[in-house]
DNA sequence: TCGCAGGTGGTCG
DNA sequence: CGACCACCTGCG
């Protein structure tokens, strides 16, 4: 275990870790975050040195996992541009990208992303994450212990599939445990590799969280979720009525094009940290 | 006690 | 389709 580094332009832990995109990342006292990523336990802080950027330090990773990590975190993406492009396109998210400036779009672990986001639905974030530890500790992998601390993989698909929902009450998942196992089945039964094409139909999986799910996962910074606190930007910053998802997600696609998640993001976390 | 939390699935018209 | 509404659970 060694020290990994890496100097970055706009990288901000508490803009991408508390913008409700990943769930297993902890702050800590120092304000540094220490989190597991696909069996990586790792703390990271990070300096800055300029206006714009900084260095990364991830403590208790592997010399190997650079690119592990490198990918990650995204930082082969150029969020100034993708900033100075969104904040040329709309005022409100102009605004919104001054107050979450280091944000990134994570790029997580398909399978731990889904567990994740089918946990979520009509949930809150504190609780998905008791969730998500509570299914790690009891049904996965130990990956190993930090800082007097141990950390679990989450479950694999093969072991959810044999789990009944009696075994996953001591989880607390309420009524998602049953979307996961039917989920598990059908992930095991097609496979990981088809994510992408039978997302949509996998028990728990409906527009939001499937959007979530190629967002924060597979990179599509196209695609735009449309939960309760975007919902709240459209109709208060953008006048739109609260149930219409469609001419939501037609203005997001048309002002905002590829980069419409990102725009979500900002927003998402403007909306939250204004509502404070 | 009740509404709410990063929604989804089922049922109607 | 679109509009309802039930749904585990914990918190304020």
């Amino acid at each position: 275990m060694s020290e990994l580094r890496f100097d970055v332009k706009d990288f901000n832990p508490e803009h991408i870790f508390e913008s409700g995109q990943c769930f297993r990342w902890t702050r800590e006292a120092d304000q540094s975050y220490t989190g597991i990523a696909s069996g990586r336990i790792v703390n990271l802080r990070f300096e800055p040195k300029s206006p714009e950027g900084g260095v990364i330090i991830l403590d208790n990773a592997l010399s190997t996992d650079q690119a592990f990590w490198f990918n990650y975190f995204d930082l082969g993406t150029d969020y100034g541009q993708i900033k100075s492009r969104l904040s040329g396109q709309d005022k409100v998210v102009a605004k919104a990208i001054e107050a979450g400036a280091g944000m990134r779009i994570l790029r997580q672990d398909p399978w731990e992303t889904l567990v994740s986001f089918i946990l979520s639905a009509n949930n809150n974030i504190p609780r998905i994450k008791k969730c998500v530890e509570a299914l790690a500790l009891n049904f996965g992998r130990e990956a190993g212990t930090y800082r007097g601390r141990t950390y679990h993989n989450l479950p694999t698909w093969e072991v959810l599939a044999d789990l009944s929902e009696e075994d996953l009450a001591c989880c607390r998942l309420g009524y998602r445990a049953k979307y996961l196992i039917a989920t598990a089945k059908e992930i095991r039964a097609r496979g990981i590799d088809t994510l992408e094409d039978c997302i949509h139909g996998l028990s728990g999986v409906g527009p939001k969280v499937a959007n979530c799910i190629l967002l924060f996962s597979l990179a599509r910074l196209h695609r735009f979720p449309i939960d309760v606190w975007v919902r709240k930007v459209m109709h208060q910053l953008y006048g739109f009525d609260e149930k219409d998802t469609k001419g939501m997600t037609e203005f997001a696609d048309r002002t905002f094009g590829p980069y419409a998640g990102v725009a979500q993001q900002y927003l998402f976390y403007y909306m939250r940290t204004m509502n404070q």
